[in-house]
DNA sequence: AAACTATACGGAGACTTCCTCCGGTTCTAC
DNA sequence: GTAGAACCGGAGGAAGTCTCCGTATAGTTT
């Protein structure tokens, strides 16, 4: 990769960031090449559409999840350790408003590196729970992972009421019929 | 109203409706209009943005869920009762990709009617089978239907598999945790 | 039934955003 | 230096949303 580009690859990764924070993810693209400095053109180049960008910015966030996950796996309850990682999956995707409604729409690949990397993290923490006989069997990660970006694709509608994240993950958690 | 006013009205509710099944609710609205044999001003005027179509377009529809819900009032097992219209309920938001995400969106009240409804019908539902005894006291109805939806949109998003709806409603009900 | 007026119609067009294409520029290796 | 591969950038086509206003018509009045 050349010099220039490799320099305007990671200007428009940075300014994509800070975009994505700021407007949420369906900020205009030209936006966001135009604060980076660069045409509109070279952006497109770089990321052939909006979800790649998207899964190039997150990749990188996501050595915090995973850090977080190696931690959580030593940790005395299992079940417990489960949700504070899923809690903090979902404080990260409500970061980037959009962000879990695009790692949601699984049916194309466009952010695949991102999901395999969460399934790989939560999957060890799920598998360790269950072994504990804390969570039910039959519970996949991936089913888990949707639950809890539909969770924060909520709480991000309702931005009115904060503790909307909290109150449907614990009923998520502890389920709706009396135990 | 004019008989004109009024036909035209009539015919783009029900291309409207229509376009949604087979196109989702992000369809164009002028496909909607030409369909329906009118110019895109007329569709506007009757319906000022996409939401308040939409609106129009459902409230119609829950007459069904609605009657649903009063039979299930009676129904022997209340804990049951509720889950079965809330199925009920996911089922009619998947025949029209699009709408559980519009659901959700409640910060402003485009399609506050269709959710007032929503609520009152669960309500009386939830209601029984908290005093039942059978689901947790403090759970609201609309936190329900918010999962709910949610759950509509994991699995519209994951169209490859057929069962996503299900397996993730009976996580919510059954909650994570073992027993 | 003719004239009148409030109401409704419809599509041109301004605006926005996405994405492509290609002429011109710049870096790098020799 | 210089050749040419790699890269840049913005004009512009396509699609969609929404507005505006001249034209057409339904319903009323005489």
């Amino acid at each position: 990769m050349r010099a220039d580009a490799q320099r305007n690859y990671d200007r428009l990764l940075e300014e994509a960031k800070q975009a994505f924070i700021v407007h949420g993810t369906d900020v205009a693209l030209e936006d966001i090449a135009r604060h980076a400095g660069v045409g509109i053109g070279t952006l497109y180049r770089h990321f052939p559409d909006r979800y790649s960008l998207m899964n190039a910015v997150f990749i990188r966030e996501l050595d915090a999840l995973n850090d977080r996950a190696r931690t959580l796996i030593a940790a005395d309850d299992p079940a417990d350790a489960l949700f504070v990682w899923l809690r903090s999956v979902g404080a990260h995707s409500a970061m980037y408003r959009g962000l879990s409604s695009a790692i949601l729409a699984q049916s194309d690949g466009r952010m695949l590196q991102c999901k395999a990397q969460l399934r790989e993290s939560g999957g060890a923490l799920l598998a360790r729970a269950q072994k504990a006989g804390a969570v039910r069997d039959g519970i996949e990660i991936a089913d888990l992972l949707k639950l809890t970006s539909a969770i924060v694709l909520c709480a991000e509608k309702n931005p009115e009421d904060r503790k909307t994240f909290d109150r449907l993950m614990s009923l998520a958690v502890n389920g709706i019929l009396v135990g």
